[in-house]
DNA sequence: GACTGTGAAAGGGTTCACAGCT
DNA sequence: AGCTGTGAACCCTTTCACAGTC
């Protein structure tokens, strides 16, 4: 995943509890996501060990990145599968529902607007947009798309959260700068350019050829390994 | 961004060179995107500063990454475009045609086959696979989808680098064991689930849901910045 | 006995600051 | 003068090991 978000200094706002470190951050929704798959299974509570494999990291890290939430386990018994659930989700930001709009209805567009893994873990797409006249008005996935002409209106009116960028590279820095002047304060980056955006705003980026080409790398240390 | 790959006894493999630092690694697919976009300005060379500023990132960060793979600037003029621009492919492991295969023609697996930052970039799918009768047969980017049931053989026969993995959940460990026992040792898993290989294969995940939860933590944390 | 929570130690990664080249 | 290359300092992250609790 490609990435960038907090300043350091932007962490320091946080004055109550511990701070949480942004590697903690980046894996408590991995924990979700994990516990999630546990929650049908025949007991109702789980241990650091169980957990860590089911996520794929080592059972220390868990328990020290869960530190930082509370004291939400129990000694000798592990970690109740339903309270801890709620518990991260809490601490993502995630009891509430989360507006998404998706600008770009090309094919990754289209394809994330129908992706079912956004309702289920509480986001809803609120709006669509493209720049071409061709696709403006049709209807993807129960919602209609809207011209790029009319996003600054709409992305305040519709109370957006987070926008996901799924345009051309060339059209990235611009759809960026309107998103954010409509007060959307995250953005999700799916062209492959980078964007800059003002102090206080969150971006993440995620390049596919990136993605690959970094696979690549590792693909050739392989290969020498065998040789050795 | 979503990713695990080598453990640290992998890097140890590296006999020859310095050992690149995995922080670096990830950062170079981002150089190379910038200095790409850089390629048709008016001179043929770049500072420090100037990569940083394009790629999003600190002028020190790119001399001590650079410096990783040897010194390829020129002390008072920066670097040549070009010349970096091929040591870091070189370097990359990009020198060489990879062959990308995916595996779930859904919505997903649809978009990345039609994704034009593939080819330019030196990556060329020479395999797309569904389990759904209905879809095996279709063509999609030129490809041809084959059945599920074929992989075993088609991904020797087609000496698949790379798999793709954008399957349901439910899938995609079972398509890992088959991609792994049919010698790919490159895969790129977008199924919301942890995938486990055996030693000596690298994965990287991204999960677009997972993107969003980490977004919508940083929310939280800039509306407390804005109350204070 | 089993498992969490956490200081302390170890390991990586980033930033600094400047020596060294052109 | 301008800019790279790099040791050293700093900071963040992970791992260890064990005290604390059920």
């Amino acid at each position: 995943m490609g990435s960038e978000v907090p300043r350091p200094c932007t962490m320091r706002v946080m004055l109550r509890a511990r701070a949480i470190p942004q590697a903690t951050v980046a894996r408590l929704p991995l924990y979700l996501r994990a516990l999630r798959e546990a929650a049908g299974s025949a007991t109702p509570t789980l241990s650091s060990e169980e957990l860590a494999e089911r996520a794929g990291v080592t059972a220390a890290q868990i328990r020290k990145d869960l530190s930082y939430l509370g004291s939400y386990g129990t000694r000798g018994i592990g970690y109740d599968i339903e309270y801890l659930t709620k518990q991260i989700c809490r601490r993502l930001g995630l009891d509430e529902e989360l507006r998404v709009a998706i600008v770009g209805a090309g094919n990754l567009g289209v394809a994330l607007a129908r992706y079912g893994g956004f309702s289920n873990r509480g986001f809803r797409v609120v709006a669509i947009f493209d720049s071409d006249p061709a696709k403006v008005g049709t209807t993807v996935a129960d919602t209609k798309v809207s011209s790029t002409k009319d996003m600054s209106s709409l992305l305040s009116k519709r109370r957006v959260d987070i926008a996901v960028i799924t345009t051309p590279a060339a059209a990235a820095q611009w759809v960026a700068d309107v998103v954010v002047g409509a007060g959307v304060q995250s953005i999700l980056n799916f062209a492959p350019t980078t964007v800059s955006v003002p102090e206080g705003v969150s971006i993440r980026h995620v390049d596919l050829g990136i993605e690959l080409e970094i696979l690549s790398f590792y693909r050739r240390r392989v290969d020498a390994a065998a040789a050795v």
